[in-house]
DNA sequence: GTATGGTAAAAAATCGATTATTTTGTCTAA
DNA sequence: TTAGACAAAATAATCGATTTTTTACCATAC
């Protein structure tokens, strides 16, 4: 018998993980405003689901770091400051230059070609598609692919956390095509550097890149209080 | 009217963060057997709660890394590897030793108050005493107070994570007087060190103090295999 | 005017029961 | 004996309703 049919609408999975999911990327993305409290009879609507799953998804992010749970006071989204920015940036330059150092040092030629891919697919990506949502998930994976053999599952851990935090920074206004370009040629060349196995020179270039987004947050997030 | 009365039972905080605690508690004790799979009617009983609140706090505490959520089949205790507890070693020793190098150079006189506080109850906290959780509990508070003031609030949140994991294999058997005496040495040489603000020789002696608990907690690990 | 207290409405947290999925056990056919 | 199919049991996930707590509003006293 043939189970494997698409089965329509199955995205595999419960109604919990799914809405998760959802609220995690509406979260990174800026669809809720910073310091808002959530409604939950709203998102129930808004994801169509029912209070319990609701909650379990609010509970995980909560412990994540993407919302603030108060007591007998529901969820409601961080607020945003000049110095947790700073404080995250400075965090990655940290986690993700260790990562890469070790990356290079430990990546074989599957990595390699992963990371070739990676860079292609985001170069190719439509950015003007969905308010840019695929050039986004093709960027988070190609960061995520570039310190993927660090080989530290809780150093690529902090790293994801570090990245949507700082995403709910850069993503605050709209894209800004001048910088953008600069940014997207540091990409290709991070790829040359970590193949030629130049860590050294890999990291500074990351450190470069990573200094560079946080310009480009810090004025989104000065332009948007 | 007098609302100040303890209300006996009423520890404050909801069901749900109330058994997050104490499941917290008991899984960084090693209360639970690794690999294991959590009954949840069982925890319903063993914790006295319902299973909204249940529910609600092994989302979390799968989020936070001290459970493993699988989609439509539950909870289960995280498996022991001694890759993993090199991993956290090793994650250990760079973060903390990054954290206490800011917190000497940021920390105030306060602090210095507060660390001589600290390392002063850890000595005198009595070792005997319900399987050493007070202990623990003093001890944990004083590696938190080392690096309080290091400035980054994702910098302790990740520390924290992984002091739990690390206890996860350290608790794994019963105290070892003798290494025990020496680590708790360390401590107030760290306190002499932070004091003096000389930083370098304190994330040394750091870096020398994790080392000797890691090697307890592996020698604990294989023990327990 | 400000503070205090009381009530109604809203929201959060929890409960009890239902539904969906996985696991277990048994039987049958090769 | 073993693989597969099926049913029954166990467990996970979800729903709908209830309880508890907070918030908002208004009246009264100082």
């Amino acid at each position: 018998m043939n189970n494997s049919l698409p089965k329509s609408a199955t995205p595999a999975g419960t109604a919990s993980s799914r809405v998760f999911d959802h609220l995690r990327k509406d979260l990174v993305g800026g669809r809720f405003v910073a310091g808002e409290k959530l409604a939950i009879n709203a998102l129930k609507e808004r994801y169509q689901v029912g209070l319990s799953p609701l909650r379990e998804a609010l509970n995980k992010l909560a412990a994540y770091g993407l919302l603030v749970q108060e007591n007998q006071r529901g969820f409601r989204v961080p607020k945003l400051s000049r110095d947790e920015l700073d404080d995250i940036a400075r965090m990655r330059l940290e986690l993700e230059g260790m990562a890469l150092e070790r990356a290079i040092t430990h990546g074989n030629s599957l990595w390699e070609a992963d990371l070739l891919g990676a860079a292609h697919r985001l170069k190719r990506a439509d950015i003007t598609l969905d308010k840019g949502e695929e050039w986004e998930q093709l960027h988070t994976q190609f960061h995520r692919t570039l310190v993927a053999p660090c080989g530290s599952v809780w150093l690529l851990r902090f790293i994801e956390q570090l990245h949507d935090q700082f995403d709910r920074y850069r993503r605050l206004g709209p894209k800004m095509p001048t910088i953008r370009q600069e940014l997207d040629d540091q990409h290709h060349q991070l790829v040359e550097l970590a193949l030629q196995r130049d860590a050294k020179a890999a990291r500074e270039l990351l450190d470069d890149h990573i200094h560079k987004s946080y310009e480009v947050a810090l004025k989104r997030y000065q332009e948007h209080v």
